[in-house]
DNA sequence: ATCACTAAGGCAAACGTTTGCCTTACTTGT
DNA sequence: ACAAGTAAGGCAAACGTTTGCCTTAGTGAT
């Protein structure tokens, strides 16, 4: 059983290693690995490599790091993974750095500045090759950060501090979709559930409702605001559904400008009786996965996380080619057509024609 | 605006720095910074400490690692962290490996050996102080790192190899809770859906449903095990669920091994006007935090994930002290007294007495 | 006065890389 | 025949730590 200890013995295979193997000096075989040419004779680079293989020497990235003063990590900082969304990111900005090369290190930042600084500080000491920073709050370390010029990429949320690259969608767009969306389901009482307390994104979604809707012609005093003070989106969106029902009971149609905050206001819509979709159209933003599954009620406009992997590493790659911090604005989906709406799964796919039923 | 460099000069604060600044050598800078008693007269070390706070003096990892060959990172290996449950632990495990002063590294093996292989030869490289492994596979580099003695734990699903110190619910167990709740409702058809290349944990669950059944009486024959082929839990679920109707129709009730089956397969239903729960009580096993708020009709047995971090910092520091690798089974919630159902919320609280409406 | 011991701390060699500079030998031009 | 140029590669100093071993003093015992 542990006889066979197989051919590559291990351990320790350093430069040196292959250098004493190959009778060159360790400047050598590092010229090579790293394809310095012009440094050695063809002869003498094949009889490295056929060490190395032989070896399996591979470079040592702590060595490495130590002497460059750079690394193949890469650091993400992140609040909250129990967020769908923010779990949905990670995964695909890790599949996308491994497949440039890189190693990434995720960071719950549990959306705490002093966390955050935490995390900044002991990332820089590995010497990380960049930070993406998902929906960053601002803070001394990110502000020494930034003043360094270290590459950074923000997502989902533009630098709380200004300036710096950024992956993200069109808020302001999305906003706008849902508004539209629900005009053209003949919705006329409105709201718009969010946080008390809005970070840059999510503001802009509500504020793109709005603008929609007053654009077509909905007294901006007849567009309500639900919100509450931060606790989990979720729970916020419990708090502000309520918070409606005392000022003019449920409203026909609603952005909340996350699903989370949709989920939350799905909850306390069922404890009160409210038939969601059909007594209240309830437009989330988001597109989490398990909607199709468990929450068909749901309108969301979907946000293509999965793409956003390999943005965070179009961004992070100018910021180290010395590129121009820039935005880009991925794309969300758009939402079906009024005309063809989804069908509530089991039930009729007629919606009722009075809506005006108060609560 | 940044006029102002603040007093810590920052950038490059090394041992010798701080030996340069008060005048002795790196050596004895060391040998503060760790601790080394009786190496120092009380007043160098005085001096030292001051120059230390002063000139903001961290030990960096990167040499550290380089000498020690070991450093302050714990690697954690996972399948998708698009499942819930997976980022509960990651989430879990990062805090408590944050409070105990490691900073943890994630990776997404995608369920896949060679990307399991590749990641672990990488934290090798980075000399890291343990792996956690979640959900591993098979493979030829786990071998490897298990042969060597490597810091590993196995949280949520065994050592496919065998042996390792493991974190993890009583499966057997959670699976004869399930039984015992279905039988207290009066279920009589039942029914198991899960992957049909089952994990340990999936098919430990499984077989302690099974069994306990049995042992209440109920003939093995009458309970079906409905499975379907590895896409993700929830198509699993939903495909198991629709073999379900070729093979006799809806059960009473069933055990979901994971609550992402019972999602899926409450899809299934919905779009079969099965109603869950009345016509079909269906029990997962996560207590995934969404069901209060969208997945009310699940009956969920939950995995206190957020306690896992602990104990799977306890394993490891087991294994850095030596220690015999051994299981901490954490005790999973119980589900409600058959007497106490949660209520179906807008719904009314009683359960048709009959269940035996065929599909 | 000698010995043994301890306290305090420096020296220098690692750990695995990278790279500026040097040396050696060979080629080419005149 | 000699200068200049180039190809091939070695030396050694970093990067920031840690640690075995050494030195120097001072102290107490004999």
């Amino acid at each position: 059983m542990t006889a066979k200890a197989a051919r590559p013995q291990k351990d320790g295979v350093s430069l040196a290693t292959v250098a004493r193997e190959t009778g060159v000096s360790v400047a050598t075989v590092s010229r090579i690995v790293n394809g310095k040419s012009g440094r050695a004779s063809p002869d003498t680079v094949a009889r490295v490599e056929q060490a190395i293989a032989r070896l399996g020497y591979r470079p040592n990235p702590v060595g490495r790091a130590l002497k460059r003063r750079a690394s193949r990590v890469v650091a993400m900082l992140a609040p909250n993974l129990d967020n769908p969304a923010m779990a949905a990111i990670a995964v695909s900005t890790e599949a996308a750095l491994r497949d440039a090369g890189y190693v990434m290190i995720l960071c719950d930042t549990h959306d705490r500045a002093d966390l955050q600084d935490d995390y900044l500080r002991a990332m820089r000491d590995q010497f990380v090759a960049g930070y993406v920073m998902v929906s960053a709050v601002a803070s001394a370390g990110l502000a020494e950060a930034q003043r360094r010029g270290d590459p950074m990429v923000f997502v989902a949320r533009r630098n709380p501090l200004g300036g710096g690259a950024y992956v993200g969608i069109d808020n302001h767009k999305a906003g706008a979709d849902a508004a539209d969306h629900l005009l053209a389901q003949g919705v006329e009482r409105t709201a718009v559930l969010m946080a008390t307390l809005n970070a840059s994104s999510t503001a802009e979604r509500a504020e793109g409702f709005i603008q929609r809707l007053v654009a077509q012609g909905i007294p901006d005093a007849d567009i309500r605001r639900a919100s509450a003070p931060s606790l989990s989106h979720i729970e916020i969106g419990y708090a502000a559904a309520k918070s409606l029902e005392e000022s003019g009971g449920w409203p026909d149609g609603a952005l909340c400008v996350s699903d989370m905050i949709a989920y939350g206001a799905y909850r306390r819509a069922a404890e009160t009786g409210i038939a969601i979709p059909e007594r209240c159209t309830l437009v989330g933003i988001d597109g989490n996965a398990l909607n199709h599954w468990i929450a068909p009620w749901l309108t969301s406009i979907r946000i293509p996380y999965e793409s956003f992997g390999r943005h965070v590493v179009a961004q992070l790659a100018s910021a180290w080619a010395g590129g121009a911090a820039t935005d880009i604005n991925v794309a969300h989906e758009p939402l079906p057509a009024a005309a063809a709406l989804r069908p509530a799964p089991g039930g009729s796919t007629k919606r009722e024609p009075a809506r005006r039923a108060k609560s």
